[in-house]
DNA sequence: GGAAATGCACTTGTATACAGATTTGCAAGC
DNA sequence: GCTTGCAAATCTGTATACAAGTGCATTTCC
């Protein structure tokens, strides 16, 4: 498959928007955009649209685009569709999944126990901090990948991705959310994190789907519960109002 | 909000596909649209896109666009995925719903109740086909507002749109599948049918989330393998081998 | 001085022209 | 007979010009 104009727009938008480069209200103008990229319009418009459609860009009609802002209600409506999604894909998971989908997610479980580790002995911790999200990451993708339906694999990351909006700013080279809170906070964080994948784990490679959905509902609840509080602490825009004025008719 | 020309490209479109006066696999070209619908290419193409995230159009970059043909793996995905969040979100409606939610269910319900056992004693259906389909989709949607969870609903409805592409072909001026089946067979679903949606609405009413959770559940496992049997039966390039009995039980 | 009106600058939405890719039809070669 | 090569036809992707809508600032009027 050959890589159109488009798609280069379209890659250099969404890479600016998940670094924090354009932060959440930024107003992407097309003509702007297609100088600095050195495509056209045509393409650039396409781009923005296609990043709407992944929840990252807000357009209204004749008034532009500008990177999505969430509310509090959004995000709450956000998660608690993650928890169905990446719940029943966790329980699939337990069901379905081969020795290659355990092996995978096990080698993500272990390298995250071994960066969690150093990061809490370390007393810095950049370099490290990259490599934990990378394996958190890798984590969540195992399981999706031994659940099997790649139509909810995809939805799943999509939310992931827009979830990451609320938890910037981030780091600019690596994408990786700053850190926030005490040392000792931050260590607990940790440790809890690692025991609910180890929990979620256990149910999946023992093939224990009940458990392991619940273990995935309260992982996934922690981090909303996190997500909800950085949203109330930096506020910064993020809390003011949206309006999304689509209303798509459901009926022929 | 100003109706822009991609918007009437799209809703022509997306009429066309939903009616199936535009059958899965029909090409759909920029070129030929633009001159029927009378707007120039630029928006014909945004509407393409736009029908393309909704999961009703595929598009292949230099190729073309044309109506999504689906496949059993790809429906067997979307039904769980839909299981998933129709089910959460059922779950929600019985901890969240108003008064006023819970009446406008009921009267979807015995709207459908009504017209369900004139059906049944009638012979021609075909009037009361369109509002029955109607008062069925009432039913759903109103159980998603009742969830309070506008992302959720979006999604779901979304989802129940693609899935029209399966039971299709359907009546052109009123969107409604045409009948399968022997009478008795179409009477005796039509019962079950109704016998689900009076489960849900009583769990939901006495705010039992898990039981109405369940009977959603059970109710979308009774759809999805009705749609199977659809795509056994019809092909018209849906499948491209036949079906086992095995493979007709759905079972995630 | 403040509110309404008006004009201007700017941006989006749309039409259209053009370049490149893909398919199709046809003829030549094995 | 079937494949292969080539060229015309066709369609997509992109650039660009133009029209129309929006917001802002200045002006005008009370």
């Amino acid at each position: 498959m050959k890589k159109v104009n488009s798609d280069v727009a379209y890659d250099y938008i969404r890479k600016r928007i998940l670094s924090g480069e354009y932060p959440p209200g930024h107003a992407l103008m097309t003509e702007e955009l297609s100088g600095v990229i050195g495509v056209s319009r045509t393409p650039v418009r396409e781009a923005l649209h296609k990043l709407k459609a992944d929840g990252l860009v807000s357009i209204r009609a004749r008034l532009g685009a500008s990177v999505k802002k969430m509310d509090v209600k959004e995000f709450r409506e956000m998660c608690d569709m993650r928890l169905a999604l990446e719940g029943h894909a966790t329980a699939l998971a337990a069901l379905n999944h081969s020795q290659a989908d355990l092996r995978e997610i096990r080698f993500a479980l272990d390298g995250m126990r071994g960066l969690t580790e150093r990061l809490i002995a370390a007393e810095e911790e950049s370099p490290l901090l990259d490599e934990l999200v990378r394996e958190d990451v890798r984590f969540h993708i195992a399981i999706m990948t031994a659940a099997k339906n790649d139509l909810m694999k995809g939805e799943i990351l999509r939310l992931h991705l827009v979830n990451r909006i609320v938890f910037g700013p981030v780091n600019p080279t690596s994408g990786v959310p700053v850190s926030r809170g005490t040392k000792p906070e931050r260590d607990e964080n940790r440790r809890r994190v690692l025991a609910s994948h180890d929990e979620i784990y256990d149910a999946i490679a023992r093939g224990d789907a009940i458990a392991a959905k619940r273990a995935m509902e309260d992982h996934i609840q922690d981090i909303i519960e996190k997500g909800l509080r950085i949203m109330a602490h930096s506020g910064a825009g993020l809390i003011t109002r949206e309006l999304t004025d689509e209303e798509l008719v459901y009926n022929g």
